[in-house]
DNA sequence: ATCAAGCGATAAATCGATTTTTCGCTGTTG
DNA sequence: CAACAGCGAAAAATCGATTTATCGCTTGAT
């Protein structure tokens, strides 16, 4: 029986009190950092942790606390790089102040955005960061609401009257991309989004479409809108070209979107930015290496997360005053994807190969 | 007062007792479907929680069982598709049977892939799944040996000697790209890995090249490992081409080592496959839009997901037995990255603009 | 010398469940 | 009719911490 011990029970805060010869309150304080310990009693007492190699069990200790020290998040999937590094930087916020994040994906969907959350209520969790698969005025928001949890709400959200709100400032960043496409000639330009997400996706467009017009009147924006799925916008698409329509460039609210437009290209064999431009919501690290590279926008991940983290624990703390709307602005990379109309004649694609 | 006391103290177990005219053993016993209990009390008690909307405190709840639980999950980082469907499976999968999935990344440090273990073992946890960032016999593995957790070894893994291991069958997918390579005319092929998780890299390599070396003798395979960061790989990459070796294929072990290889394709202005021919291990959704669509090896995520959290639950139930090592086979996509040699001749390139 | 205040520490209550022990009652049995 | 199971439910112990209440002792003021 050499080296059973460390399999055997966990030393508990008692354990160490008879070790120490204190009591456990006075442990508690020790470990606590409560000053009115005498000195001797502080040294037993750390001897004894040592000795056991105790550490404090969070789940009894924030059973006996007010708030416990969890922070959940709740996003829509974890498969993407937008959403891993969101979850990434959370998970560190939280940790730094001594709080675990519980991290769940919704899977896209608002049921289980529910469920989660009251997952989570159950789990008394003291904050939740929420970016929400629809908006802000989705079952999960509400269920926040009526049970008084403080939570953030981030990503595809504007503004809420109970919760404070963050996200990338797709508006402006959106204007940005009008003016360079306009800029570099196009006239014609075919916007791709997802119509579940209503009020960002009208934001984004609106920008786009105001910047666009005002700086060539002349200017003709296309719009297709899925619901929520990505496959009635692929064939949306492909019928648009088949109709004969032939914008000269292509904007895509969203990540997903920008895939099919460029699976879409791969169909009728055309090559940006010769054939066509390409502009992309949300940036991906594959996209610096294709040939072309895909111009994108890129979202301030870090920043809405430490912003949102910042947000959560003032609330947390008992912050009072009306939400705030935050937007975070994004960087606009034109890479190769863009270029200007007529460089390449726009006819029948696939004579490379 | 109207609707206030949505956000006042949730009600407890002694509230709903209180409220049935029971006792809290009782409604514990009921909530547990334990068939000793009058059926009359049990309706009581059913009436009383729907009236009062109670649900069990999780945290409370699980101090007291046995067992608690919660599953731990931890991946070197939630940036990738790969590890974060995994994530999503695994939540999936330890949400069917009633436990909670805590992930947490390692951000591919050793260091803190042991601290969040500890952290891990003070919750508690019933059982943990370990992606480790390195192989099997990290610190993480020894902590968890140590302190005798149970747990499943995923991904960068062969086999251990007290943990169950769990990963793709990366040697026989390398063997079949190495035959879809040899067989296509390919003589002299460059093998990009990272040389810390040493020994998966080298069942990988050593595949590869048997294979190759079967089908043709005279096939010459290059290899450039880069430690543990990817930048050195890129300069050694950079350094092999400058030297003037002309490989006609390269096969790269990650997918950041992928991209790396596409990167550098792309300054010296070489195009897939009529320049060179690009192989990934691990599959991406971007992969089958670009142009040209790039090849890849799939890894079995779901397959991994499902059979390790089977073997774990199994050793949580406190099945014994030597510890098991699986291999989930792979699929091999072969995509337009990949061409003869010779179909296009390997000068300099960038000749396309 | 008496009482109040202050200090440091312990005992006890608490958090919200589960599990074990005890108890009262009914129905059998010797 | 006393003793004994068996049943269903309540009471009490438990998990492992934190927090509150209490206590003994010293010090200072009256």
């Amino acid at each position: 029986m050499v080296h059973r011990e460390a399999h055997a029970r966990r030393p508990s805060i008692h354990d160490v009190a008879n070790s120490a010869g204190v009591s456990a309150a006075t442990v508690s304080k020790v470990l606590q950092g409560v000053s009115t310990v005498k000195p001797e009693n502080v040294q037993r007492v750390f001897d004894a942790v040592e000795l056991l190699g105790y550490r404090i069990d969070p789940l009894a200790s924030d059973l006996r606390r007010a708030k416990r020290r969890i922070i959940g998040a709740i996003v829509p999937e974890f498969e993407s790089e937008f959403f891993g590094s969101m979850i990434t930087q959370l998970e560190r916020l939280a940790e730094q102040r001594g709080y675990a994040l519980v991290a769940a994906s919704s899977r896209e969907s608002e049921a289980r955005e529910k469920e989660i959350l009251a997952r989570m209520h159950d789990w008394r969790v003291s904050g939740v960061v929420l970016a929400p698969v629809r908006n802000e005025h989705g079952p999960a928001a509400g269920f926040m609401k009526k049970y008084g949890m403080t939570g953030v709400l981030i990503d595809r959200v504007l503004a809420d009257d109970a919760f404070d709100t963050l996200s990338a400032d797709s508006g402006s960043a959106s204007a940005e991309v009008a003016r360079e496409l306009v800029e570099r000639g196009h006239r014609h330009i075919l916007v791709l989004g997802l119509g579940e997400q209503a009020a960002t996706v009208r934001a984004r467009l609106e920008s786009f479409r105001e910047r666009a017009l005002q700086l060539a009147p002349d200017t003709r924006v296309d719009v297709i809108l899925s619901e929520s799925d990505v496959e009635p916008l692929r064939s949306a698409l492909r019928d648009y070209f088949a109709k004969g329509e032939r914008p000269t460039a292509v904007y895509s609210l969203f990540l997903r979107g920008t895939l099919v437009a460029l699976s879409e290209f791969r169909r009728r064999g055309w090559h940006c930015p010769n054939d066509i431009s390409l502009v992309g919501f949300d940036d991906a690290e594959w996209m610096q290496v294709t040939w072309p590279a895909i111009a994108a926008v890129v979202q301030p991940v870090r920043q809405i997360a430490i912003e949102a983290m910042e947000l959560l624990f003032r609330r947390i703390e008992g912050e009072g005053g009306p939400p705030t709307a935050r937007l975070e602005s994004c960087k606009v990379l034109m890479r190769e994807s863009v270029g200007s109309p007529g460089s390449g004649p726009h006819s029948g694609g696939g004579k490379r190969r």
